[in-house]
RNA sequence: CGGGGUGUAGCGUAGCCCGGUCAUCGCGUCUGCUUUGGGAGCAGAAGGUCGCAAGUUCGAAUCUUGCCACCCCGACCA
């Protein structure tokens, strides 16, 4: 193994790929498109999981699980659902498998044909609304507000680990309301949600967006979205939340009566983040040294590197820092102790950064002698002496510190990269720039295809701030009422 | 799914064009000693169905065909 990453200047996928692999994340499976997600990756989506768990709790949400199987038959209901989702289903045939006659291992008994096909998940929005059929009669039935963690398959053509597997990890919300305005609010409740999510424990700035009909999702009638932008200066959808109308009670006939003894349609929506924000954490930080992780997502937030000669000197570091080491786990801050014999210290150090590992702290017979340690962070790569006389608040701070700045550092960036561009002449060369471009758009779908297809960018959103302004499309010169944001995207 | 590339020890590689002591080197691993404040040094050792399967040949890592996986570029997508 070399010892430094590929830069992202250089080649920016390669860097990623790189960073996935040593830093312990994931790797690729025996099996096409799918990852493995080690030990250290899945630390880290844990506390993913945690925290947007209690976001969901928090705004009334419970969690139920719903079948990995989807009868066939179930997906085709919803016209434009199973539109935007058949050419990447996996289908069960069969259910049954015995020993190959000619003696080849097993194959497919074709006697164990299925009646009806299963399609694996691709969303669960069809099983879940067939069930929600039976579940709701009256007004009292209503809201129902479920989440499910779950994995999904989507057949992809072109992979790439976390952000884009045939199977990932995510969690789904779907609720059914009895009007519309309440759906719609709890469309924009769980757009928020994500935005927190992303911003404060991710420490990612999000523009919070609408997608255009042309990007809405397969069966909605309104999609919102967070977009980010990656280091590359390429966007990432990080996570939607989706206004589903009366579309899936329709196909589903799910129907409530009301106060006054009318039967009507319940009104929906979905909602998710998956894995593939692992991907948008790593590629929003990091470095060319390796990880650059947020405090409040490290899976170890501050690692104790001693320098000994000897048993003994060991001992007596880990004696005086093991009021230290107590005091923060008990304030539930991770922190390891690495004894490890077999490594030295600047071995350690630079795996350390690699991991993104905030806080290092370095501890040596000279520190003890004056009762102090070497306090290195992993985001500014400095370091410095700090007595051990207070130091658990100093720690402390220091966490809180390092969140911050990581998400200034990348909203920064961010307001550096976001472009107003009036023709299309600035259009064409600032979209190879990479970044965010905000342009007047004359709102069809003619014209965000031909964008498209001449600089493979996307309209990202037409931001939740939008504002009214006249002007004129970038593309095609007709009139436009405000601008809205482009992007080359993941 | 189309076009291009790659696959040799845990990792990274040489060898492939021109079949025959060619399985090379580095990192890592193991053992021992010395080390330990930024990826340690010396000495010794282990480790390989050359991606998988057929085929050509007296002989295949090397040539042919098929399959699998990964990477890059396109179409599709969270």
């Amino acid at each position: 193994m070399s010892k430094s990453l590929p830069t992202r200047s250089e080649n920016y996928s390669e860097w990623y790929n790189e960073l996935v692999k040593r830093a312990n994340l994931a790797e690729n499976s025996a099996v096409r498109g799918c990852m493995v997600i080690k030990p250290y990756g899945y630390a880290i989506w844990e506390k993913m999981q945690r925290a947007l768990d209690d976001m969901f709790k928090e705004t009334g949400h419970t969690n139920a699980y719903f079948p990995l199987f989807i009868p066939k038959s179930f997906l085709s209901k919803e016209a434009s659902h199973v539109e935007g989702f058949a050419k990447e289903c996996a289908v069960i045939t069969h259910y049954r498998l015995k020993n190959d006659p000619d003696g080849a291992g097993v194959v497919v008994d074709p006697e164990a044909k299925l009646e009806e096909e299963l399609i694996v998940r691709p969303t669960s929005e069809t099983v879940i609304w067939n069930s929600y059929k039976n579940w709701v009669q009256s007004h009292r039935d209503l809201p129902i507000l479920i989440n499910q963690w779950a994995n999904v398959v989507r057949w992809e053509m072109r992979t790439r680990i976390f952000l884009r597997t045939a199977e990932f990890l995510w969690q789904e919300g779907h609720t059914a309301h009895a009007t519309s305005e309440e759906a719609v609010a709890e469309t924009a409740q769980m757009l928020e949600v994500y935005a927190k999510f992303a911003e404060e424990w991710m420490a990612m700035p999000v523009v919070r967006g609408r997608k255009t009909p042309n990007e809405r999702f397969a069966g909605a009638d309104d999609t919102l979205c967070i977009e980010a932008l990656m280091q590359d200066g390429k966007a990432l959808q990080a996570g939607t939340s989706h206004f589903l109308g009366q579309n899936f009670a329709k196909a589903f006939d799910v129907k409530f009566q009301d106060k006054s003894g009318n039967l009507e349609y319940v009104w929906g929506t979905s909602w998710g983040v998956s894995t593939r924000l692992m991907g948008a954490l790593i590629m929003a930080h990091s470095d060319d040294q390796g990880l650059v992780l947020p405090p409040r997502l490290a899976p170890i937030q501050v690692v104790i590197v001693p320098i000994y000669k000897g048993e003994e000197q060991l001992n007596a570091i880990y004696d005086r820092l093991l009021p230290l080491i107590k005091e923060l786990k008990s304030h539930g801050v991770s922190v390891k102790f690495d004894d490890d014999d077999s490594a030295r210290p600047g071995w350690k150090f630079a795996e350390y950064e690699l991991k993104g590992v905030p806080v290092r702290i370095a501890v040596g017979a000279r520190d003890l002698e004056n009762n102090q340690v070497e306090v290195a962070r992993r985001d500014t790569k400095t370091k410095e002496t700090v007595s051990l006389d207070g130091i658990y608040d100093y720690l402390l701070a220091l966490l809180d510190d390092i969140q911050a700045n990581i998400y200034n550092k990348a909203l920064k960036f961010r307001q550096e990269n976001i472009f107003e561009v009036n023709t299309w002449e600035e259009f064409t060369r600032q979209i190879e720039e990479g970044g965010f471009l905000s342009a007047h758009w004359d709102g069809t779908s003619e014209t965000e295809e031909k964008i498209k297809e001449l600089t493979k960018a996307t309209i990202r959103c037409i931001p939740l701030d939008f504002k009214e302004e006249a002007g004129v499309c970038v593309y095609s010169g007709r009139p436009s009422s405000g601008r809205v944001l482009f992007a080359k995207a993941y």
